[in-house]
DNA sequence: ATCAATGCAAAGATTTTGCATCAAG
DNA sequence: CTTGATGCAAAATCTTTGCATTGAT
């Protein structure tokens, strides 16, 4: 388990407050980690544990979390965008979407490194995360 | 340069028609390879060309183009869906995705097959596309 | 006291849908 | 004729914003 003393204080360096809204919001993405939740269904769980929050603060509480680098915003191609904790981990693990069932299964291996540095200097690019989706069929779709 | 059979094939295929105004937009992200357009941009340009042209029939074009695979849909994470033509590979390039000022580089390389070897034996996952972005900063920014 | 954070409602933006009309086989 | 495709406008979604109020320091 994390501790919220870095928590806060990666906030507090940019100069944002831990409201008990945002820890609240911050216990539901942990409590939920692998879920991939989107900013809707973030609300509804929270809702329960801090019935007067507001849409409108859990949508800038992603933005703030995700500014801080304590989420990573994700697109799986459904409409909303889905958060996920960085588990202090530098970079992202990857991603198997179904193209037909749209489960998302996660990959541990990154095996980008080698990859990631041919690019950062044949492009002139400062590398600091990647995202990696595979796109194909799952096991019972196939 | 390819050849309309092909596409009009690819359409068929899945019981689509080739209609003019889905040739205007095909014409149209062919003729801007490499620039990600947006649907509402893809609008403008096929306007010009295409006057009575609607704006739902674009989305509705677009949606059809990334079913039969003529087209990919980008998520650069400015709001709107990005496309860009399928030139016949069967696995898209990579990009880099500056996240200061938002440009979008291609990457040549794949070097992935490895990788994806390794992921669709451990997962029991067909791969058949990937996405991949890398976030950073680009010459200028950094 | 100050200044950010919140909640609510309204506004924005992108995308989808309903429906009458059009076009092609 | 029949069926899919189109254009227009309206609707649906997701997300952002304005503003008065609240809450810490």
């Amino acid at each position: 388990m994390r501790e919220f003393g870095n928590l806060k204080e990666k906030l507090r360096e940019k100069g944002f407050k831990l409201t008990p809204q945002r820890r609240s919001i911050l216990d539901t993405i942990m409590e939920n980690e692998g879920k991939h939740l989107s900013t809707e269904e973030i609300y509804d769980v929270v809702k329960r544990r801090c019935p007067e929050i507001g849409l409108a603060t859990v949508y800038r509480t992603m933005q703030i979390f995700d500014e801080v680098g304590l989420v990573y915003k994700h697109n799986f191609d459904d409409g909303r965008s889905r958060y996920e904790v960085t588990n202090n981990e530098d970079h992202q693990h990857h991603h198997l979407v179904c193209i037909k069932c749209g489960k998302v299964l996660e990959v541990e291996e990154d095996l980008l490194e080698q990859l990631e540095n041919q690019v950062e200097q044949k492009y002139n690019f400062s590398i600091t995360n990647h995202n990696v989706k595979f796109l194909g069929y799952c096991g019972k779709c196939r």
